[in-house]
Order: C-alpha cells, then structure tokens, then sequence
DNA sequence: CCAAGGCCTGAATG
DNA sequence: ACATTCAGGCCTT
C-alpha cells in the first residue's frame, strides 16, 4: 500500500535539485528566493513571508505521475524505493542563479557559492530567532562587479551571473512568461542566457518553471542511461552535441512520457545513492 | 553539423 | 608534504 502523499524530506533535499537547506534537530531551514522555509520532518512548512506556494508540488497527481512513469524495471525499482521523494517548485530566479553556477562543478561546490552569494548580497533578517540572509534579487546581482562575484568563488561563471541577472532585471528573461510557454519556446529563451545550455536549461524549466518534461542530462543521467538502457537509448559518443541532445530527449520522452522529468530525478536520486555520492 | 581545447575550484590520488 | 589529475557544462575556435 502506496501513501502518495508523504513526502520524504530528507531525499527530496538530498537530490541535487536544490543547495541553500541546513538541517536541525528536528527540521530543515532552507531559503528560497525572498522567502525562508522551516519544514519539520512531518512535512510541515512554516514560512518566513506569508506567500502562498506550493513548495512541493502538491497538487501534482502523484499516482498518476508514478504510475505513468514506471515505464521499465529500472524506474519501477526506484520509484518504489524513494517514492517520498518529490520535485520542488524553487524560486525561479535562485535556481536560474544556482544552476548557472552548477555547470563544470558539483554541489558542495555550488552550495559554497550561493552560500557567499546571499552573505555578500543578500538581506539579512531574522526569522525564528535566528540570522538568515534571503537570496539577493536580480537587481543587485545585476550591478555587482566582475570582482566581486568572483570572491564568492564561482571563477569564470561571474560573467555569466551579471549577465543573467541583468538580462532578468531588464525583463529580457521574464520567468511568469516562461511558464506560460512550451517547452520548447520557453527552453529557446532562456538559452539566449550566456551560461546556459541544454542541461542547465532543463533544469531551471524542471525546478522552477514547471516543465515537467525537462531531463536534464549531465554526465551522470547520460552514465545512468548507458548502464540500464542500453538498447532503448543508443548513446554513440562520449560528449553529447547540442543536436545528440535534442534527438535523445525526443526520444526519452517518447519512452516516459510528458513527466519524464519525474523519472530523472529517481533516476538520479537511485544512482548517485549506488555510487554513496554526497549530498549537502 | 561535429571535435577539441580552455575556463575555475576543490577534492582525490600519486 | 607536495604535485598532479580529475570532475563538471558551456563557449569559442
């Protein structure tokens, strides 16, 4: 018997899909854009501001989506053995900014560095009696300089975070917007960002931006594919063209469906757990 | 359209 | 103790 509602907290942090939580005792804090969330393992959310969201997705049909995705004996073995485990819904401009640092790196790196970025840039207020500093907004990322990015430890993606967040500030990348797109037109746009590419893409679109057919595919997920699906996803060479890309994708939602996005994150979830990869 | 090299940092390995 | 290698995705050539 399947409880479709429970929600494993512990897993869905420990993803890869978000970096900016700390775990108490007895709960998690975790800062997601302007906000900051308290959730005790029970699944209970008390939030800094009063804004309504819906954090967890929790009015995604869950049995359906589990069921829809469990198309093979891989995704059935660890969809049963993380089924607490979830998408989040994040704060689209935090993780637009975390998954530009991402690329070329790994998460404690990338937890490092939007820890940095929130101490140097972000407000600091008090919730809970305790300090915290809320992720800065587009405006402030927009006019630091090159230098100071940088002492936050991301290298040469300084660049890139600036221009991004200008291009947010300026409405240039307008997040409402993109979740009304598609897919595809939503994923144009926000390729136009120097910084991102097809898997960083995917991973705002799937985080933030509720595409549920985003699959990012990093080293890990194209490893992943070779090893359980050999002979549905023929993959010929070592580094994945933007072309490979698109063709692989198209074909990896043919074989799971338009919550394809769901399945990588079990997926993912399964094989960093087999390889004892470390989380936060 | 594809292949190869460089970018930056920290951890792992010698 | 130190030096080298490696992991990671995007951009330019």
């Amino acid at each position: 018997m399947v409880d479709y509602c429970k929600i494993d907290l512990e897993n869905t942090i420990n993803s890869g899909q978000v970096f900016l939580w700390k775990k108490y005792p007895n709960f998690w804090y975790g800062i997601d854009g302007q906000n900051i969330l308290r959730i005790t393992d029970s699944g209970k959310i008390i939030s800094y501001s009063k804004n309504k969201i819906d954090y967890f997705r929790e009015k995604d049909d869950l049995e359906k989506i589990l069921k829809a995705i469990s198309k093979d004996k891989t995704t059935q073995q660890a969809v049963q053995k993380y089924q607490g485990l979830r998408l989040l819904r994040q704060d689209p401009f935090q993780c637009f900014i975390s998954f530009i640092i991402s690329s070329n790196s790994n998460i404690q790196k990338i937890k490092t560095c939007l820890e940095n970025i929130c101490e140097s840039f972000g407000k600091k207020v008090v919730f809970d009696g305790n300090e915290f500093f809320l992720f800065p907004e587009s405006k402030t990322l927009a006019s630091a300089s090159n230098q100071e990015i940088r002492n936050c430890g991301v290298g040469y993606r300084a660049d890139f975070v600036i221009k991004a967040s200008e291009m947010v500030y300026s409405k240039k990348i307008d997040f409402e917007c993109l979740k009304n797109c598609k897919y595809a037109e939503a994923k144009d746009l926000i390729c136009q960002v120097p910084g991102i590419g097809d898997k960083v893409a995917d991973c705002i679109l799937l985080f933030s931006l509720d595409k549920l057919e985003a699959f990012p595919l990093d080293r890990w997920m194209i490893r992943i594919l070779e090893k359980y699906y050999p002979q549905t996803f023929k993959i010929s060479t070592k580094t994945i063209t933007h072309r490979q890309y698109e063709l692989l994708h198209e074909k990896i939602v043919n074989h799971f469906g338009s919550f394809a996005g769901y399945a990588q994150q079990f997926l993912f979830k399964m094989e960093r757990e087999n390889y004892k990869k470390k989380w936060l």
